[in-house]
Parts: C-alpha cells; structure tokens; sequence
DNA sequence: GTTCGTGCAAACCGTTTGCACCGAC
DNA sequence: GTCGGTGCAAACGGTTTGCACGAAC
C-alpha cells in the first residue's frame, strides 16, 4: 500500500469543466473556485472545511453551493465520497487511477489520510466475483492511533499534510 | 474471506449484564429485550430495523432506549458501527474473534453482508505499524451488485438472510 | 426510599430544498 | 432575454437530550 497520485489541479479543472458543458450547464465563478480548491487538495475533507477554504477567496459563496458543486463533482467521477465519520459526510479527490482506495482514520489527528491499494483491489475483486457480486467501489476504512503523537507529541502524518501546503 | 463465525446469542447477553453489572447499572427488560435481540441478529442493521423488531415483543419501546442501549453495546465491544450509508447509522453484532471486519453493500438489495478477512488484518495491520500507526479497528466497505438479482430477479443473498430467519 | 432507566417531545445539526434574484450565454 | 446557478432561510430527518415518571435494587 502506498499514497498515490492524483489528477493534477489543472487537469482536474479540465474535466470539471467539460462535465458541465456536456451536461448543458455554465460554467461559473462559483463553481470555478470550488473545483480549483477541490483540485488542490490533497487530503480528505468535510463540507466546512471546503466552504471555509473558498471564502477565503470568496466570503459571499454559500454553503449549499458547496454541496451542489460536490454532488456534481462526485457525479462527473472526480471526487469520492467515503465514510470516515458518522455525523458529517467526507469527501477526497479521485485517484487518477481506478484502483480501490484506503484511508487511514487517525484517531488523535482527527486527520483522513488517502492510500492506494491496487493489490487489494485485485484480490477482493476477484473473490467478490466468485461469491456473485460485481465490484463497483471499495474501501478500506482504518481506524488507527498515531504512535508518534503518542511519543513526541507531534504527529508526524499531520506536519506532512501542511508542509505540503494542502489546506483542504 | 469468509462469513465468519459470530457470538452465540446467550453469550452475547451474558457479556452485556457483566457490562452493564461492572458499571453498577440495573437490567431491566427493555435492555433485554434489545440485546437478545441484537445477539439473535446477523447480518447489519439500522436503528429503525431494531426498533421495529424490538416493538414487536414490546410496542411501548422508544426509540432513545434504542440509541441508548446500542451505545452501551457499542462501548461494551459487543456491537460495532459501521459506515455503510451516509444518512443513517449502521450496526453490527461484533464478531467473535477480533479481526478485520468488511461489508459488502449490495446496490441492488440494499442489504449489508457482514464478512471476516483474517488475512486482509494481518496484512494491513503489519503495514500501518510500519507507517507509524497503531491500528484500532478495520474495516473494507465493498459497494457490489448482485448479478443474481440481475439475471434471474432473485437476489441470492437476500434470500439466505430471510430464509436463516434474522430478521434484524 | 434512592437512584437509574425510560418514554416523550423538543432540541440539535449536517444536509437539502424552495424561491426570488442574478449572471452566463 | 433566457434560463441555469446562487444565496438565503426554512425544511428535513436521523440522532441526541432534558425532564418527569416509573421501576430496579
């Protein structure tokens, strides 16, 4: 297992673009901002994060714009939906590949970190198909405390995602 | 990966009235009722499932008891939650020995089958420690269609829930 | 009798939706 | 000018909580 890469932020915007066009929508301001912040994010995020990221840029755009972009981001197949928390709805860009996903949950960071999985892919693929499924999407949701955290007091998974500069 | 074997209903209650008698609160027939219940189940449910089979031996039974007494079971490690839909809670007798747990969410029957994936524990746990975590809990989500329900207009696994008589 | 558990109903909160206005085309 | 997109605020629905009553001990 590894941390993958994803779409780059201009490619995403791309094909962010020709979804609505194909669908016969506008493209927006709105929706302009809300996909570049998308598309430079690294990690997972919740719906707050997002919003409060983009009225950085812009403090007019509302929240139901937020989750109206994120529908139709998850619709175009650029942004999964995964289920890290109970009590609010998480999101993370699509790997640029369509191998399963993972996330690491950390328990004391609060911190959604997206993994690769291509072996597991392959392998639970291939027992779902015998035991009759078709596979649409996967996922390995790990819970998992950090155990640098727990000795030094910073967690070393956390430094990296804002060293990356990734806000989202 | 295998349906795995889960805790024997009269096991499952002994261990939530030593809970219950450990933090020096009472059994009452409401808590009874809902963890035979819940011990009898086996494959995931939502509140509203257990309410509903819970009013049929009890109809003045409330739904807080319900969500109450879950967070019991919950904090017992007698009934894990899981993430399988976004808008409602989802909850699962744990399962006896103390692997890896995955679900496949049938798109079609909107069912959640419960599995073991002892090996999908062994392997990933070796790898999160690796990467500085301690893992807590596990969990592969699989979204699958049936392609019984497909061809013949039977889901197979639907079937087998109803026909072993768990109702939860 | 004391204390914990319960049902009821209201509160809570993330998300969705109706509507009137605004802006992309 | 048309019609899709937006902000606002209210609605929605699953979950949680405050409270007074009732049951376990």
């Amino acid at each position: 297992m590894t941390t993958g890469p994803v779409l780059p932020g201009d490619v995403f915007l791309a094909k962010a673009l020709s979804y609505w066009r194909e669908k016969g929508g506008r493209m927006t301001i709105v929706r302009d901002i809300i996909s570049k912040t998308v598309g430079g994010s690294g990690s997972a995020f919740v719906a707050d994060e997002l919003w409060l990221q983009v009225r950085k840029i812009d403090p007019t755009i509302s929240m139901a714009s937020i989750y109206r972009t994120l529908a139709d981001l998850v619709d175009a197949g650029l942004v999964r939906e995964i289920h890290g928390q109970r009590d609010q709805r998480s999101f993370v860009k699509e790997e640029a590949d369509e191998s399963a996903t993972g996330h690491v949950i950390c328990k004391d960071c609060h911190r959604i970190i997206p993994l690769n999985n291509d072996c597991l892919a392959l392998r639970e693929g291939a027992k779902l198909r015998s035991l009759g499924f078709a596979t649409h999407g996967m996922h390995l949701q790990i819970e998992a405390a950090c155990e640098s955290l727990k000795q030094s007091g910073v967690c070393d998974h956390t430094v990296e995602e804002r060293r990356a500069g990734r806000g989202v």
